[in-house]
DNA sequence: CGAAGATACTTTCATAATGTAATCGTTTAT
DNA sequence: ATAAACGATTACATTATGAAAGTATCTTCG
C-alpha cells in the first residue's frame, strides 16, 4: 500500500497498461476480450464456446453476445460441429486474421510507448523478472485474469440508517 | 498480446496482484478503495470529500456511500469544518488508525507472497524498473488508477439482428 | 444588505456489466 | 427407450457507476 512498494507498483502499472491498451484497441472497435478471443482462435481453431470460456475465464453466457458481435462483423465464424450438433466449432475468418495483425501492431506500439523509459537491457531484465514472478504465481501464460469480482465484498454494508 | 511480452505480463501480473490483495483485504471487510481512503487520511487529515475524490479519482457521489460505511464502522469521522459549513473535515479515528496497521500487515504479507520467486537483489531491481516506467508514464505515486471505464467502448454493437 | 452564481455534499435515476438459473435441443448412459 | 448430462442461449436479478437534480452554504457584486 505504500508508494515505493513493488506489489503496489505492479498493480498500479498493470492497471495503467491495461487501460492504455484498452484505449488503443477501441480504435479498432474491439475490447480486450475480443482481442483475446481472436488471438486464441488463431492457435486453437475449431474449439467450442465452452472450451473458449474455460481458457479465457469468460462466463459462457457473456460469451454469447461477444461472439454474436464478432460474427456479425465477420471476424469469427460459428461452424456446426459434425460430431456433436450441440457444439459450435469456432473459426477465425479472413477478416479476423487481418484484424489480428492490426491488433499485433497496436500491441507493439502500446508496448513501445509503455516501456520507453527503459533501454533494451532493462526491458529484458524486466521481462525476466515478471516472467519469474508470474510463473511462480501459477499464472497461465497469455491469459489475462481480468478483473472479475472474486470474493465479492462481504456485506459489511448493512443499511440500517 | 503475446505470452512473453512485458506489457502483457505487466497487465496480467498487475491484475493478479490486485485480485490477491483484494482477497486479503476482504478478510478485514475492506475494499481497496476503503484502504486507499484510510491510508490517505493518515497523511492528509482534515481534507474534504471533494479533495479526497480528486486525489483518489473516486466519483464524489460514490464516495458518499463509502464514507457512510467507514463512518458507521467508526474508522473515519466527518467533522464539521468551522470555516465552511458545506465542507466536511475528514479524519481517521482511533479504530481507523488501528485497522490501518492491520492493512499494512496484510500488504506486507501480500507482497511477500507475490514476490517469493525473487531474491532481495531482484526485488530491488524490479522495484527500480517499475518505478522508472511509472514515473515516465506520469503515474502519481501511491494512487491506483483503478480500472474505470475510459473511452467507453464505441457502440459497435448496433443490434440489427 | 441581498440577489445571483458557485460550491460541497447528497440523492435520485438511468444504464451497463455480470452472474444465476431456467430453457431448448442434442447426446450419452443405462 | 428413458433419464441424465451437456452446450448454447435466454431471461432475470444484482450490482456498479455516472449523470444530473436537489439542498444547504458560501462568495461576489450591485
Amino acid at each position: 500500500m505504500e508508494r515505493g512498494q513493488p506489489a503496489f507498483l505492479l498493480a498500479q502499472l498493470g492497471a495503467h497498461a491495461a487501460n492504455q491498451f484498452t484505449e488503443r484497441l477501441a480504435v479498432l472497435q474491439l475490447t480486450p476480450a475480443d482481442a483475446g478471443i481472436l488471438r486464441l482462435l488463431r492457435v486453437a481453431a475449431a474449439i467450442s464456446q465452452q472450451e473458449l470460456s474455460e481458457k479465457l475465464r469468460i462466463h459462457p453466457s457473456r460469451l454469447v453476445a461477444i461472439l454474436d458481435n464478432l460474427e456479425r462483423r465477420q471476424l469469427v465464424e460459428r461452424k456446426p460441429n459434425p460430431n456433436d450438433r450441440r457444439l459450435y466449432s469456432l473459426h477465425l475468418t479472413k477478416d479476423g486474421g487481418e484484424i489480428l495483425e492490426r491488433i499485433g501492431k497496436v500491441a507493439r506500439e502500446h508496448q513501445e510507448a509503455l516501456l520507453s523509459a527503459l533501454n533494451a537491457a532493462d526491458r529484458k531484465k524486466l521481462t525476466e523478472l515478471l516472467q519469474q514472478v508470474g510463473d511462480q504465481q501459477g499464472l497461465t501464460r497469455g491469459v489475462h485474469p481480468g478483473y472479475q469480482r472474486l470474493g465479492k465484498t462481504k456485506p459489511a454494508d448493512l443499511k440500517h440508517s
